[in-house]
DNA sequence: CACCGTGTCCAACATTGTTGAAATCACTCG
DNA sequence: CGAGTGATTTCAACAATGTTGGACACGGTG
């Protein structure tokens, strides 16, 4: 608890630094020898070496004196969704979701307190929101996050919270955990889960979560879109109970062994 | 030249061992900590201390002493691919190119001479095809890679057979560099390419290059499908044209600055 | 309860990362 | 053309750190 982003005194001090490296080229999308180095306060013949190892893995790769991560982190990533019996099922049933309503759907995975995003279904009549492939989101503040937050005991919920706090991105983010707790117990009895802005100003979506038997990992799919588009009434009367059919059948879907 | 796996002189030993087992965890899917430490040959102690690290920068996660790849790769590898302009103007296109078609279609790019996957449309009226998000392939036997190929200076194409030669998949994957070098040729006169079950038995495709010109990156597109589907009438009268223009389109939006 | 097969921790040693400085390279501008 | 600048690459020496076997703890089984 001192120091949250320097090593742990028992680990391999050179392996951190390179997974350092790749998060700054990760961030900046590209990044010179000693842009790397001054910007990390490496050696910049510390930062070659390191950058060298890397480009020989063929993690990273180097054009013209700059270095960007390689397609071997999707090569690896694409592997480990693509035999998720989640998105198997889900995927399709997405793009049928996204089809009927003409908004944005995706299913997301919790891993490491975090709402990763595994698939977005687009819309092309809708607009383009932030979320990029392998996102993580909080889990306070996205559907697809308090929907799986719902579905977590209670001190599993506190630790996560005690992890990563509930950070606002915008006004209307959940701030405080009583009302959060409170709004968990809504979406068990309700069934679904709503953001409204908490994560992107304007865009609003309503989540619920995939109880995916086989191994217990949790999911959950939502559908978002425009604040103008996705009002109470159209929540209540189309997009809850198309949501909730799409649910059921990825359920059963993964439950016949997907 | 010795020793094809074996680590370069001046390069981070430690480094490189983590991405070893960062491998062989993505082929297995998995692996404990004894089982890893068999597998590549280290000391129980020294697998241990290397997967505690590779936990703690996130990049591994440990589910009941099975240690798996995170999802951090995908967000890595999601966040590059999905600021390639060539990805952001060929998406949409490929959907509306599988729909018309019913058949799958791609885009890939060429990196460290692969083709690498970056999207695939699918068609719900077509069957599933094995290759996964990322997936590297060799340029000489899929119709994206040999598009792409076709681009190249020769000496780039021999220096990219030099590195990773022309093993063959199936019976159909061309062998011979000559035959290789004056199908090149009639692609690059025909402007799109062919491959007729040289990569997995039964499947056919056709690919295009995209010239992207702001940053001079190689990309091409395809369209794939069963070989009783993808017939050479079909191709000339429906699937060539319709790749063309839609080859057309990306350049343009590319062009226009995407 | 003793016996495995595990995973975790530790301290000693040798290996190997790190570093500044020197060498090389690629450009720019006199 | 050639001096000058900024960047990258190489090097050798030292200190730091990765590696290792063995000791310890744990959970299940016979």
């Amino acid at each position: 608890m001192t120091d949250p982003n320097e090593s742990n005194a028992r680990a391999l001090k050179s392996v951190e630094r390179s997974f350092r490296i790749v998060e700054h080229l990760r961030e900046t999308g590209g990044a010179t020898l000693s842009e790397a180095a001054d910007d990390l306060g490496l050696a910049v013949s510390t930062a070659h070496i390191h950058l060298s190892t890397l480009v020989e893995t063929g993690y990273v790769v180097k054009d013209d004196d700059v270095y960007r991560c390689s397609f071997e982190f999707l090569q690896t990533g694409g592997r480990r969704r693509d035999e998720m019996a989640l998105y198997q099922a889900a995927k399709p049933e997405l793009d049928e979701l996204q089809a009927e309503t003409g908004e944005h759907t995706n299913v997301t995975m919790m891993e490491r307190g975090y709402a990763v995003q595994l698939y977005k279904s687009e819309s092309p009549e809708s607009i383009d929101d932030d979320a990029s492939l392998g996102d993580h989101f909080y889990l306070h503040l996205t559907a697809t996050g308090k929907a799986m937050l719902a579905e977590c005991a209670d001190d599993r919920v506190a630790e996560i919270l005690d992890e990563h706090g509930m950070p606002a991105l915008t006004d209307d983010t959940i701030t405080d955990e009583d009302v959060l707790y409170e709004e968990l117990a809504t979406i068990r009895e309700r069934g679904y889960s709503i953001n409204r802005g908490e994560h992107f100003p304007g865009v609003c979506a309503i989540g619920t979560a995939i109880a995916s038997e086989p191994d217990d990992a949790l999911g959950a799919i939502s559908i978002s879109g425009p604040r103008s588009r996705i009002t109470p009434e159209r929540i209540e009367e189309e997009l809850a109970p198309a949501l909730l059919n799409k649910k059921n059948i990825i359920e059963l879907k993964i439950r016949q062994h997907g």
